[in-house]
DNA sequence: ATGTCAATTCGTCAATTGGCGATATGGAGG
DNA sequence: CCTCCATATCGCCAATTGACGAATTGACAT
């Protein structure tokens, strides 16, 4: 019951993109190429977002040949991860970012995590980002830094 | 239920210096000077936390006098901000800190604002910070910015 | 009206955060 | 062993945060 762990837990779930996360892990585990498709930033972004969440034993992971797939936890070593997750798992529920993000996850389920790599992280009617492209193409229209409106 | 009012909630009690604030609000309300006493932050410092958690609604404020009380609230408009701290009021209550902040505040509940503001925002047993001093008597061991271990 | 004084707001600074692309890691298959 | 490829880690940058002191505000008392 350490405010270290209190405060792990609270800023993990805090984010905004973090609890896009959990949200969509809430309908099941998902490998971390279908949560690239689904949230759309970049590999390492979402790499270290579950890194933060799984810190705070708010998500747990399991290997399944070459994909690591992630899936809520709560019952880890974080005394307050159960209650947190319970609470989330109530609200947001008819939060426009959310529902979208849940019908792109459907999605990316019924795609599986072999198509997904395939298409570059990408899911049908999107962008594909190819990546390995010696010539420096870069994707137009990505922001660098943050805003906050 | 908008994504905004959970991030407001959830990062105004993300924070360590807020949730103390939080926990020696639990004893009943307190004024300004009193708040400043206990957490030993600078005057603009503490004004800022109760800022953003009454902006988060989770405190509200009450005039009397020259002072200023804030107390609990829960029951605003943010729809997150009860079960919130429903969820804090029976955590933390073994953590060092917060004992230690809840035994002082009960010290400045017990001396009242009027003889908390005339010893400069002190307690007892504690450095008193004068205001007002033309010389530049700066605090000494008051690091500026933020530390993370 | 004017002064007092608790509290807020302003301006600055350093630490943290969250994004990116590039590079490293490490299990599976040859 | 060596290569491939999903994922993790590294280094960098801009935005945000949380601290401070100084200046301002605004209710009360004279």
């Amino acid at each position: 019951m350490s405010l270290r762990a209190y405060e792990d837990a609270m800023k993990a779930v805090a984010d905004p993109t973090r609890v896009r996360i959990l949200k969509i892990l809430e309908g099941g585990e998902l490998c971390v190429c279908q949560v690239i498709a689904v949230i759309a930033l970049g590999q390492s972004t979402i790499s270290k977002h579950l890194f933060l969440l799984r810190a705070a034993g708010l998500i747990k992971d399991r290997r399944d040949r070459k994909w690591i797939h992630y899936s809520l936890d709560g019952k880890s070593g974080n005394p307050y991860a159960g209650t947190v997750l319970r609470n989330i798992r109530k609200w947001l529920n008819d939060d426009p970012v959310i529902i979208e993000d849940r019908k792109r996850a459907g999605l990316a389920r019924d795609i599986g995590p072999v198509a997904i790599c395939e298409r570059g992280m990408g899911l049908p009617g999107r962008k594909i980002l190819r990546r390995r492209i010696h010539g420096s193409s870069r994707q137009p229209g990505v922001a660098r830094g943050r805003k906050r409106t």
